[in-house]
DNA sequence: CGTCCACAGGAATGACGGGCGG
DNA sequence: CCGCCCGTCATTCCTGTGGACG
């Protein structure tokens, strides 16, 4: 590119873009004054927190519905709005969002739960249970409600079993001065039977079911963003139709339409139309689609990637056995110079790998020929291809062409 | 009909980097 | 500084399994 076009291009972003008048409106941590169509969840989310203010023990909540139902959308403005009133009235009221795919362990979680009593925590080195201790006796101390909102539970009880969930609806029969409160949001409708009895009970004191949003509804979401965001007349109604058709085939996934008008922005902007047409939309879901699979592909950990490499070489488009995938995974290792892991280890990167959507698999008897797993890769050789060039190991493999033959 | 393949996946254990209290 | 404990990631050891083969 030459040093014209960089100019053009820097002097496009220093005047006010002709697209957007908000951009943040757009993005996913943005909460709305209003969330329509749920002004009836806001009020039963209320119901339940609202004792807080009195310093009494609220009844522990458990929220499900699929992604993109506005549960977070929700949690999080009731919980703003509950802090703020406490604020107003001269009460401390702690309110705490934890994301437990991104939190991920119980010793995470509960440090998480410190730091929003302004507890520093080491990020390793300490018990869980110690860290449990300090936050209870700062909690006594304060002698003010705490709510905890465990977004995504389901992922952190899969992983490590209902204990840390067990532990805090049990911890106010500890307190003296305090109440917690918790929350617990989860995507997946069967997670329930996944609890301890005693569990379920006391977390799901109350509960409540978001369901999908319809078309229409999903339209006055974006209808309400849109005008937020955009300049007048930059994106039409067909445009938006279009948004909210495609989201709603999508199983009423609100967040996908808000990225999808979003992305569908920046794309017109970048190429300089000055409003916004069907095809930007369309080109959005692409791009939306192959981000999110790259993003989670390129953080994954070395070993996992070696995996893919093996994978994406030996059958792009067909199945392999996992005996198969490990001999070659190990003359991979070999040539990178990288330790190799133990069969054992591999099968658990494989599952998480599975878990992930990144890879099918399927165990299969083959009699006198034993029991394997067949493997087969979901992602697009171009997104694959991508990671690799990008991985600091993996490059020089990839780009000195040595794609067969090890 | 029993055997036995080639793995799956649970449990126990170890190495490591790190904080704590004394 | 030391001895101790912790969480995390990996290894080692192990038992389990469904069906083609003999």
């Amino acid at each position: 590119m030459s040093a014209d076009k960089l100019e053009c291009l820097f002097e496009r972003f220093t005047g006010d873009s002709p697209i957007f008048l908000n951009h943040d409106v757009l993005r996913h941590d943005f909460i709305p004054d209003e969330l329509p169509h749920r002004e009836d969840e806001i009020l039963r989310f209320g119901e339940v927190l609202a004792p807080s203010l009195r310093n009494l023990k609220c009844s522990n909540l458990f929220v499900y519905g699929k992604t993109g139902t506005g549960k977070t959308a929700v949690a999080r403005h009731v919980l703003g709005r509950l802090y703020r009133k406490g604020l107003e009235v001269g009460r401390r009221i702690n309110v705490c969002y934890i994301n437990c795919r991104t939190v991920g362990t119980e010793y995470r979680v509960v440090s998480a739960m410190c730091s929003t009593l302004g507890i520093k925590i080491p990020f390793t080195g300490l018990a869980t249970a110690e860290v449990l201790k300090r936050f209870k006796s700062c909690l006594e101390f304060l002698g003010s409600p705490f709510i905890v909102v465990l977004d995504e539970v389901d992922v952190l009880v899969r992983n490590y079993g209902d204990g840390i969930l067990y532990t805090l609806t049990r911890i106010n029969e500890e307190l003296k001065n305090s109440r917690l409160t918790v929350v617990g949001i989860s995507n997946d409708l069967y997670f329930k039977e996944m609890l301890d009895p005693r569990v379920l009970s006391s977390l799901s004191e109350e509960e409540m079911v978001f369901k999908p949003y319809t078309a229409e509804q999903i339209r006055d979401i974006l209808l309400q963003r849109v005008r937020l965001a955009f300049r007048p007349g930059v994106f039409p109604e067909s445009t938006l139709n279009l948004c909210s058709a495609l989201a709603a085939s999508e199983h009423g996934d609100a967040r996908r339409a808000l990225d999808l008008v979003r992305v569908a922005g920046e794309i017109a902007e970048r190429q300089g139309y000055p409003i916004v047409r069907e095809e930007h939309v369309y080109e959005a879901k692409r791009k939306i689609e192959h981000d999110r699979v790259f993003e989670v592909l390129s953080t994954l950990p070395l070993h996992s990637k070696i995996l893919l490499y093996v994978l994406y070489v030996e059958s792009p488009h067909h199945e392999i056995t996992s005996g198969r995938l490990y001999e070659s995974y190990r003359s991979l290792c070999g040539r990178l110079g990288v330790e190799v892991l133990t069969q054992r280890r591999v099968s658990s990167l494989l599952n998480e790998l599975a878990m992930l959507g990144i890879v099918n698999t399927q165990i299969a008897n083959l009699g006198r020929y034993g029991r394997t797993k067949r493997i087969k890769i979901k992602v697009s050789p171009k997104t694959l291809e991508k990671v690799f060039s990008e991985d600091p190991h993996l490059s020089d493999v990839f780009h000195g062409g040595v794609v067969k033959g090890f």
